[in-house]
DNA sequence: AACACATATGAATAGAAATTCATATTTATA
DNA sequence: TATAAATATGAATTTCTATTCATATGTGTT
């Protein structure tokens, strides 16, 4: 999930975008993300808002990290995730945009 | 991948993100995405562009349609396929700006 | 209606990513 | 410096998705 390490090693530049989605392609990583946009937190926070195991999110963590849509800053013992709301937000807002105009009229045609 | 379905079925709303995200977190539809961008194509001329077995396409290109990324259109024998730009383009956009502004320092920032 | 061309579909398998769980590392504090 | 608290890591496993391949369906032509 970290692409980084495959663009230097001279791979295709297309593959940027599969990796990128792919790295958003998950339940809880949504999840992350729509909480991190309330406001930023530590791994234990999330792991109570969320109820999830804090290992589990410090994996998720670490590759939404890993291309920069979260960013993380060490407070005392805590390490404190915020949302880089800059990329991710506009996306989020183009896909909802994307299913009230395609998503519902096409679904009623796949019904037919 | 077609997440119709799921919302039909009382899935929360946020699931839409993730599954849009999957649908497109795969090279091969990258690059269909890519060449449909230039042109619209039947599957077999995909087929002959990205030098990739028939069947493969058409599973690709189905769950493309499910989520409104690609239309397609009946045309004698063929089938025409082509891109919904409004959304997926826009989304690229933001995805290179991404990569310049924030990937390349953080990926220097990790190789220390 | 038989045929060929174009595409779709389904089921088995392969492949990739997420999860789990045990443990290591980091940070602050007594 | 020993300890507790917070987080990260690695490897095994599970879960999910893509691929493959055989076959079915659809479309136009003779």
């Amino acid at each position: 999930m970290c692409y980084h390490s495959l663009n230097d090693r001279g791979y295709s530049n297309m593959n940027k975008y599969y990796l990128f989605f792919g790295n958003l392609a998950n339940k809880l990583k949504i999840d992350i993300i729509t909480e991190l946009k309330k406001s930023p937190c530590s791994v234990l926070e999330l792991s109570d808002k969320l109820k999830t195991e804090q290992s589990k999110l410090s994996h998720s963590l670490h590759s939404l990290r890993c291309c920069s849509i979260v960013n993380v800053k060490q407070e005392g013992k805590k390490r404190i995730y915020s949302l880089n709301k800059e990329t991710i937000l506009p996306i989020l807002k183009i896909i909802d945009k994307h299913e009230n105009k395609f998503c519902k009229k096409h679904c009623r045609a796949l019904k037919k």
